[in-house]
Formats: structure tokens, C-alpha cells, sequence
DNA sequence: AAGGCGGGGAC
DNA sequence: GTCCCAGCCTT
């Protein structure tokens, strides 16, 4: 039955494996330094929506450097915020939807940023950086769940029953389950990063894999390859 | 539930 | 050329 809720010692042998893994493998990226702004933060993640982390890496710091608070934002000429997305794609709808965010946010965005509630009422913050916001700014352990997140779990405990995984209650409750940990922003990442480099979309490097021997995916469908040798 | 947004990298 | 990427809004 792969969607019958996992027990507590599976998600535990999870966690440990993939901290395990984070530590040696894991990625480095500059919205991940320590000490970055609410502001930082938070444009982070919208240039990160649908966009690979790498692509987002080749122009985090110069965006930082032309537009250092929410005030520049607010302020600039919405073609030059397109000239500097445009690298990263979703230029347009991202430079209209930052200044937009930028315009509100800039009166008093310690408050905004306080409580689901607020989140939930700006727009153009989703589930996703409603989460996000509360996992790195409130420091709560909430789950970064993403298609990418959405694909590691899915294979590993078994797949949800919804199309849309925000309505998913399965793939919600067992992501909030599997980051409810001490280091919740690490194993998140380790999440992430799992789905990146190993956990792939199109070919997951299965052979390879330390979670292979637990894994869902690789116990009723890549072993069976293998055993038939296709 | 489905369509649109988008350039860039991997294959 | 095709697929995919730290989503979200509109219809």
C-alpha cells in the first residue's frame, strides 16, 4: 500500500541517511549564507520559482548589488528590473510581480512577514514561500515542498493520490513529518539537493544511491529491470 | 483542472 | 529538438 502513512522509524532512517548524504554532497549557494536580510531572503525565493538554482546563482549577486532594499525596487524603472531577470527567464511577470511586492513590502515588511496570516494575504506568496518564509525567517520546521521535493518523497514512501500536490494530504502531512527535525532548514536542503544531483527527474542515478536499499521506487521497479536485465 | 509565463542547461 | 527548473495567478 504506498500510501499508507509511514511509520516514525522510516522517516527517521530518511532523515539520518540524507543529513548523512547533505554533509558530504550538499550545494552552496549565497541565499544559504547566515545573516541574509528578510528582504534577501525573500527575493530569493521568488527567483527561484521555476527557475534552477544554478541559473539563479549566475545573477544573485549582481541583482543584490543594483537592488539592495525594497526601496530601490519600488522605486526603479520596471524595464530595468526585466533587463536584470531577463538571464533567469520569467523576466516580465517577475520584474511587474517584485515591484508590486516591493511597493507594499516597503512600509513595513517586519510585520508582513510575522504570521501565516499576513503571508497568506500578499500576494503573489503562495504555499511555497508562505512555507519557505516560516522555515527561514519565523524558524519553524516547515517543508520547502516543491515538484522536486514532491518527486524525492514520492518515490521513496509512495505516491499521492492528487494531481495538485497543495491539496495533496498525504504529500503534505508526510513532508511536515519528515522536516519536523531540530535541523529542519538542513534537511530541507538535503532534500533539495537530493532531488538536484541524484534523485533526478528523467534518469535518477538509482545505482548509485544511498537510499536505495529502503526506496520505494527502487525496490518494485528498478531492482525488477534489473533482475529481468532490460 | 488547465493554461501561461521563459531563458538556459542537460541530454 | 525536448524536457525540466526552490510557483503562482487567472480562467
Amino acid at each position: 500500500m504506498p500510501n499508507m502513512e509511514p511509520q516514525a522509524i522510516d522517516i527517521k532512517v530518511f532523515q539520518t541517511i540524507l543529513l548523512t548524504w547533505f554533509k558530504e554532497h550538499g550545494r552552496w549557494f549565497p541565499w544559504r549564507e547566515s545573516g541574509l536580510s528578510s528582504y534577501q531572503l525573500l527575493i530569493a525565493e521568488i527567483l527561484l520559482q521555476r527557475t534552477k538554482a544554478a541559473t539563479v546563482d549566475k545573477i544573485f549577486t549582481h541583482f543584490f548589488n543594483v537592488y539592495p532594499n525594497w526601496k530601490v525596487i519600488a522605486s526603479a524603472k520596471l524595464e530595468e528590473i526585466e533587463n536584470t531577470l531577463k538571464p533567469i527567464g520569467l523576466h516580465k511577470q517577475r520584474a511587474e510581480r517584485l515591484q508590486k511586492l516591493a511597493q507594499k513590502m516597503n512600509l513595513n515588511d517586519s510585520v508582513l512577514l510575522s504570521s501565516r496570516a499576513e503571508l497568506d494575504a500578499i500576494p503573489f506568496i503562495g504555499q511555497y514561500i508562505g512555507n519557505a518564509v516560516e522555515l527561514l525567517i519565523q524558524g519553524k520546521n516547515k517543508p520547502l515542498l516543491d515538484v522536486n521535493m514532491a518527486r524525492v518523497l514520492e518515490r521513496y514512501f509512495g505516491h499521492r493520490k492528487l494531481k495538485d500536490l497543495r491539496y495533496d494530504k498525504y504529500l503534505q502531512a508526510l513532508a511536515h513529518d519528515i522536516v519536523d527535525h531540530p535541523d529542519s532548514i538542513s534537511l530541507n536542503w538535503a532534500i533539495l539537493d537530493f532531488a538536484a544531483l541524484v534523485c533526478q527527474s528523467r534518469v535518477p542515478k538509482c545505482s548509485t544511491c544511498v537510499l536505495q536499499q529502503t526506496c520505494t521506487y527502487y525496490l518494485t521497479v528498478v531492482e525488477i529491470k534489473n533482475f529481468r536485465n532490460e
